[in-house]
DNA sequence: CAGTGGTCTAGACCACCTG
DNA sequence: AGGTGGTCTAGACCACTGC
């Protein structure tokens, strides 16, 4: 490969950004002046410039060139927890336990957004998830029969809800929130516990083209901790 | 634009994983194959392909062809905001007070593994954010003297350490570590909130090439929600 | 070794956005 | 209105790797 190639332009390009010969909110030469630079094609630059904006070191827009990002933002991409892995990781034995399982209409409070256009009865279930028979998290969820028409004749007793859509319906998007809520008295005997302790709460909805799948909110026990890297 | 676009054949490819015509595992057409059937020039099924590749719905290989992910591993992209814009996208005024700033040892309880093979003393924060002068989290701060000298001549009264940091020092690697905490007396004072309140709290290292930069522990104010989205 | 994905080029047209 | 990035094409060569 005599010819340069785009990560050959990505590499100066960052290296300039960072050596500061380019500074934050700095409009850098166009596409065709770099082209001309580096002695390649556009579309080469073209790639190296996408690929750093995807990284959140560049921002670009038609018109208006590309400019240094000002606060790179930070991008902390982390493993969706699937419990029995996280159980079983910690040496543990999972376990797990459905103590409600009912079609109801969608909810209105929590999670009820994703359900705005939804008319149709919901998969409503309640579950504990264990670890060594002790309790680990307590989690509500909703399915969406309409688009995963299959879920209805699944059995629970072996497979989680979690565990079962993850394995069988692509997901396209999802939204999460983390909060530290303080349990409430039902919670609490559910996740043996006291009364108004505070648990971190976990709430995700995800998507697929054809529409909403599941919403769910998890409460792990007090004193649990979430962990991720970023890279 | 009467040509099939990267982004038709994406939705399309896709459209067939979900509906499982391809199954997970499963080998699917060759580029040139699929240009083919879809009318386009191979380069334009191949940033197609590379975008679903990137997105964890397939994976790649010369020779061996592109495969459905069995389990598409789910990462969620979280962007760490910094508290700042975090408080003015709410349309809120920003504020924050250092109160404390000394230099001591390393900590030996939270956080303490990432300065373990530290021995100089660490520039040690706690500090206040403000939105519209309420209180809106707590920090606590441990930053390498060592590896960010400059950081002894901030005037952090017009800017926060986190904002400095983030403008400053490029970062590698960093860990995160989400819980719920039950306030202590001292810090629920500081957040105008009751001791025993349940409240979010986010740990996070961050580490440069040439070694640990900081530590934070950041409690929210109790009620906070941290909202992300993945994709 | 041969098939598959990875990338480059040159030219072209287009969509978007700022001035 | 015009400049900038976004994308498509057709053809080509290369790099990797399973067989």
């Amino acid at each position: 490969m005599a010819n340069t190639s785009w990560q050959d332009v990505r590499k100066e390009v960052l290296r300039k950004i960072e050596a500061e010969e380019w500074r934050r909110g700095e409009l850098i030469p166009g596409e065709m002046e770099l082209a001309e630079k580096f002695g390649c094609a556009r579309v080469t630059v073209n790639r190296a410039l996408r690929q750093l904006s995807d990284e959140g070191f560049v921002n670009r827009k038609r018109k208006a060139g590309t400019r240094v990002a000002v606060n790179r933002v930070q991008k902390a991409t982390f493993d969706i927890p699937v419990i029995r892995e996280e159980v079983e990781a910690a040496g543990k034995l999972y376990s797990h336990e459905i103590i409600r399982k009912q079609m109801v209409p969608p909810p209105k409070g929590f999670a009820g957004e994703i359900w705005a256009a939804e008319k149709h009865k919901l998969l409503h279930l309640r579950s504990v998830h264990f670890a060594d028979k002790t309790p680990y998290a307590f989690e509500v969820r909703w399915v969406n029969t309409s688009t995963v028409p299959k879920i209805a004749e699944v059995d629970f007793s072996h497979i989680s809800a979690n565990e079962w859509l993850v394995q069988n319906v692509p997901v396209t998007s999802s939204n999460f929130a983390f909060s530290a809520i303080a349990l409430k008295k039902s919670e609490a005997k559910l996740l043996d516990a006291e009364s108004g302790d505070a648990a971190l709460c976990v709430e995700r909805a995800t998507w697929n083209l054809s529409g909403p799948i599941t919403s769910v909110r998890q409460i792990f026990k007090p004193g649990h901790t979430l962990k991720t890297k970023m890279s």
